[in-house]
DNA sequence: CGGATCGTTGAAGGTGATCAATAATCGTGG
DNA sequence: CCACGATTATTGATCACCTTCAACGATCCG
């Protein structure tokens, strides 16, 4: 199942994918069909570059599976991960700046290319796919808003407490009957600490905290067991319970538009909820 | 000249000071005419509350002269800036997220506001407007990128090396014919440590240190003289002289589309510099 | 002149990054 | 199947940095 290491390419059966994401209601049917024609399917391997700076774009599309990191790096090694791109976002319209800016696989992924030449003729004749670009822009504006106001207003454990709150929103969550919630953290620990600006230590330190307080489980370390999520809540800072926005899809219905992602497979009722997930094998959450 | 603590109306007045704005060659002719008509100029003191998350936002327009500082508080106090707007800059398109975001004007500040409904209808009828807003869009996103890396990658000194940088493109600026270069600080040490997510006191340390080393000289608390801007680029972390986008105006053309904002008034050749500046009265830079 | 705000300076203390070591897991190859 | 190296996650200890608290001086406004 997993074809590491090498590139699978699927030509135009992109289209069976992009008719059912909600990138396509959000275009509408002519756009859709007029670019399932320039559309096709691609899996890449964990940390391959995409793009960096001087690379021309040549990379529009959309993420069908996995996750992107949009990032940029300073000559001392620093990192700092500016979006994360999530199943179902559009990427390959950040590259306006000349910044040192590169978007990368942060796990393995599978994206639906399109295009560069029918994507921007597309743009300039069909106004419903402009509305949603501008969307979609302003989507990403309020994620990035999210982020900067973490990082800068946020102790560590406080950011870390809202991250797992709103990845549930964008990686694979499945909420139990009993008021807990299991969670799939599909990227590594220095793509979380990179993203918050912290270290892998420190979110280490902080998940055992919270385990450690009862507000969590750490079965293994990509699965975790929200216990007590209001409690959870009150560590992000917010005295209101839920999140407001943080970086999910940015479609019109945060939170509801996953697209094709594989949700875990979890037992319903009380049974022991270790026995039924697949043991840890790096592969991250299938 | 000051009218604190009051705000001055002016009505269609507005129309001069749009006509030579950079928005206005944005957007085009037809739309800047018909916008004039519905602008009204308006000068609000410093820290006053143009909008917050409930009040709807029925302020849109440009600023002529003076800064706002869009932000969001928490709970306990802390407050986070996402965006200095500077003069040139469009405000009150922010809205989009429920969010608990404020906007303030971090300076005394003369807006030039146009009327929602107009600017609404003249959006959906006029493309040009239309792309000059994504331009504008765009270029928020890039300098919100620019802040978030700064705060997440950067040390405080390097952020406020850097934050000193960008300001000469936004605040206003004279570069002397000796290599030397005098900023004035148009907005309060407060908001500068809001916006980098630092202290006040660090603040003031880092300009003291930058002062023992001879890359700056303080003026007054106001008032800066660039005495060495590489070696000061050098602490900003970029190894490369200039500094990439920062929080400037977002127009096509950043660094020079001041518009209306008055410079400094210093001599050129090697007389005191001290001696031409106006006395530091609080009122900020003029 | 008195109150308020802002900027500057000093001291202290906590916090989180950094370094280092161990454990666990995966991939490879035998 | 097992040994091996590589990568990742975890845990511990140390220390520098920066925030916080406090006090002072300067300026502005009444």
């Amino acid at each position: 199942m997993r074809s590491f290491g090498q590139t699978t390419r699927g030509a135009p059966a992109g289209a069976a994918y992009l008719a059912e994401s909600v990138f396509c209601t959000e275009i509408g049917e002519p756009a859709c069909r007029r670019l399932a024609g320039a559309a096709h399917v691609e899996t890449v391997p964990a940390d391959k570059v995409l793009w960096h700076d001087d690379a021309p774009p040549s990379a529009v599309g959309i993420v069908v599976s996995g996750y992107l990191r949009f990032q940029r790096h300073s000559r001392e090694g620093r990192r700092q991960i500016l979006n994360l791109t999530v199943p179902g976002d559009l990427f390959g319209q950040e590259s306006e700046g000349r910044n040192g800016y590169t978007l990368e696989s942060a796990t393995e992924a599978t994206l639906c290319r399109f295009d560069r030449r029918v994507f921007d003729r597309l743009v300039t004749e069909d106004g419903m796919l402009r509305r949603a670009l501008y969307r979609f822009n302003a989507g990403r504006l309020e994620r990035l808003r999210w982020l900067t106001w973490t990082i800068g207003a946020m102790r560590p454990d406080e950011r870390i407490a809202a991250f797992l709150l709103s990845a549930r929103s964008y990686m694979p969550y499945r909420a139990l009957p009993d008021g807990t919630g299991l969670i799939s953290l599909a990227v590594a620990r220095r793509d979380i600490a990179d993203l918050l600006a912290t270290s892998v230590e420190t979110i280490c330190r902080v998940f055992k905290a919270l385990e450690r307080d009862g507000l969590i489980r750490l079965l293994d370390p990509a699965h975790i067991l929200f216990l007590d999520i209001d409690a959870l809540a009150e560590r992000a800072g917010l005295t209101d319970g839920e999140d407001p926005c943080a970086p999910g899809p940015v479609g019109p219905k945060p939170g509801l538009a996953h697209g094709p992602m594989t949700l875990i497979n979890a037992s319903c009722a009380g049974e022991p909820l270790v026995s039924v997930l697949p043991a840890w094998r790096g592969g991250r959450p299938d």
